[in-house]
RNA sequence: GGCGCUAUCGUCUAAGGGUUAGGACAAGGCCCUCUCAAGGCUUAAAUAGGGGUUCGAAUCCCCUUAGCGCUACCA
């Protein structure tokens, strides 16, 4: 395979969705399980539906969850094209500009070869014209499409017009799409596209072959819905005398439902799985899998992203869409915040406890991370786990500690010992302080386990927390045993 | 409606003519255990239906059914 050259094309016209993360992804495996390169291009030629600011968001998601482009908008060329300021660092590459938008005089250059090669026509319909006959072919039940009106008119340039390519009658196209397989039209029904809009700009048609072809792409690999205008495509790359790249249309991402996943799903922004605490290599590890799976009876399902740019190939690409779950990616980030290494971790959770209000203790926070650390699937899953370490004064869950043949004075009388306990400790650390709690439930006749949930509701308030003893330590002895004897005047009163 | 794509446990998938149809998530059970987890072991769970081809079909072909996509001066 001579060089493979992929791009992601995304357009600006809001937030990166999960599904566009995928396409991203497969883009950058492709690319670089053989060496070669993926560009991203802005697609920005709806200028209806072009949100501000939605070129630097596209970079800054991309550029959080890992992926990294070889080739795609410098810094000027975002400034040009969006009316929101750029931050941070363009991409740039020797192909530009990556902005259709900069591209302008490339898409009019071919339209107009194209109408003097007999390809394309100049076309003044209105909107008007065109519904009317919509309207009459769906009464009369006939395919819906441009009649062709326009074809020997000899629409001068001179008047508002849009560029319409000609569709050849009874033409049959096959398409050898990498994944799909052969992909035959008998008869291609999409009836004269247009190639150029009245406002100069392309439509998504002419400006991706174009484009792709200006660029030097390889395999263009996309999401399904482009199947049906494959076939277009293709006899745009016929009528302009260029090679076609490999196609290869990816399965869609499904809700639970069986339908495109959107909103109501749940989270479909990658920017929304940020705020809820996933980790940025767990999303795509977890996405990689929908619609592909290195087989060959591998077994394991954690694979860096290095990893899987060795393995990915388009072979294994499956074709069948993929529920996206959940409660599995959860599992997976879950698997990969009990990978990393506890210092990491806390740094990760610092921005979820602060938004929770809380004001961090950076030492503490260390002491407790690995502990929690085998507890969450989600960061935020920490702040209640933890959230006893940051706080001046605690609630404490005192009908849970009462509970099952506990009473008042036995529990008063385990936090006071305890408190002395610990105050008589010469190293406050963790072994210390277990048997310390443990020779102090022994020497009451208590049985550890019912002496231990006093002890934790004294301290942290609550019945589920991380290990006690190691809770106790990372609380730090003052306010470990201010918290006792805090309960202990609780139970007398 | 037309054109096209798709079809293995509830979900992601493996098995590219011959396997007790394998793994993972979720669910159930057991073990471990200071709570909650994690971890280990384990149970249940699938080839949409019907025809062919073949000694033999989840796998190849056809039909049916169901789902999805497209059918714009959106991408």
């Amino acid at each position: 395979m001579s060089e493979v050259r992929t791009r992601f094309a995304p357009s600006p016209t809001g937030m990166l969705h999960i599904g566009g993360v995928r396409t991203a992804l497969f883009e950058i495996l492709m690319a670089h399980h053989h060496g070669g390169q993926a560009l991203l291009r802005i697609e920005d030629t709806d200028r209806e539906r072009l949100v501000p600011g939605a070129i630097r968001a596209l970079i800054e998601d991309l550029r959080w969850v890992g992926l990294h482009f070889d080739e795609g908008p410098s810094f000027d060329e975002i400034e040009q094209a969006d009316s929101a300021p750029p931050e941070g660092t363009g991409i740039g590459g020797p192909a530009g500009p990556y902005v259709q938008s900069l591209r302008l005089p490339k898409y009019k250059e071919v339209s107009e070869r194209l109408i003097a090669s007999g390809h394309a026509y100049r076309c003044d319909c209105t909107a008007e014209r065109l519904a009317a006959e919509r309207d009459a072919q769906t009464a009369n039940k006939e395919p819906v499409g441009y009649s062709g009106y326009c074809r020997t008119r000899g629409v001068p340039a001179g008047v508002p017009h849009v560029v319409r390519f000609i569709i050849p009658e009874d033409r049959a196209v096959t398409l050898r799409d990498a994944v799909k397989g052969d992909v035959t039209w008998e008869k291609v029904i999409l009836r004269d596209p247009v190639l150029l809009k009245s406002d100069n700009f392309p439509t998504y048609h002419l400006a991706c072959v174009v484009d792709d072809h200006d660029m030097r792409i390889s395999h263009v690999l996309r999401a399904d819905e482009w199947l049906s205008t494959a076939p277009l495509h293709l006899l745009l790359y016929e009528a302009l005398g260029w090679t076609a790249p490999v196609f290869a249309h990816l399965p869609p991402v499904l809700g639970t439902d069986g339908k495109k996943l959107s909103k109501r799903h749940g989270a479909t922004f990658l920017s929304n799985f940020r705020e809820e605490g996933y980790l940025p290599e767990a999303v795509l590890n977890f996405i990689a899998l929908i619609g592909w799976s290195p087989g060959e009876g591998e077994e394991r399902e954690i694979f860096s992203l290095g990893e899987l740019k060795q393995r990915f190939t388009l072979e294994r690409v499956n074709n069948a869409g993929g529920v996206f779950s959940y409660e599995k990616l959860k599992w997976m980030n879950g698997m990969y915040i009990r990978a990393l290494a506890p210092d990491e971790l806390a740094k990760r959770l610092t921005p979820f406890l602060e938004r929770a209000g809380l004001v961090v203790d950076n030492a503490k926070l260390a002491r407790i991370a690995p502990h929690v650390q085998e507890r969450m699937e989600l960061l935020p899953d920490a702040v209640p786990f933890i959230d006893f370490l940051f706080k001046e004064s605690i609630e404490r869950d005192m009908p849970s500690m009462l509970k099952k043949g506990m009473d008042a004075p036995t529990a008063e009388t385990i936090c006071t010992k305890t408190a002395e306990a610990l105050e008589s400790l010469p190293a406050f650390e963790t072994p210390a302080i277990e048997a310390a709690i443990r020779a102090t439930a022994e020497a009451l006749g208590l049985q550890p386990g019912n002496a231990f949930l006093v002890i934790r509701i004294a301290i942290t308030g609550k019945k589920v927390t991380p290990p006690l003893f190691e809770s106790i330590y990372a609380l730090g002895a003052p306010q470990a045993i201010a918290r006792l004897r805090e309960t202990a005047a609780l139970l007398t009163t």
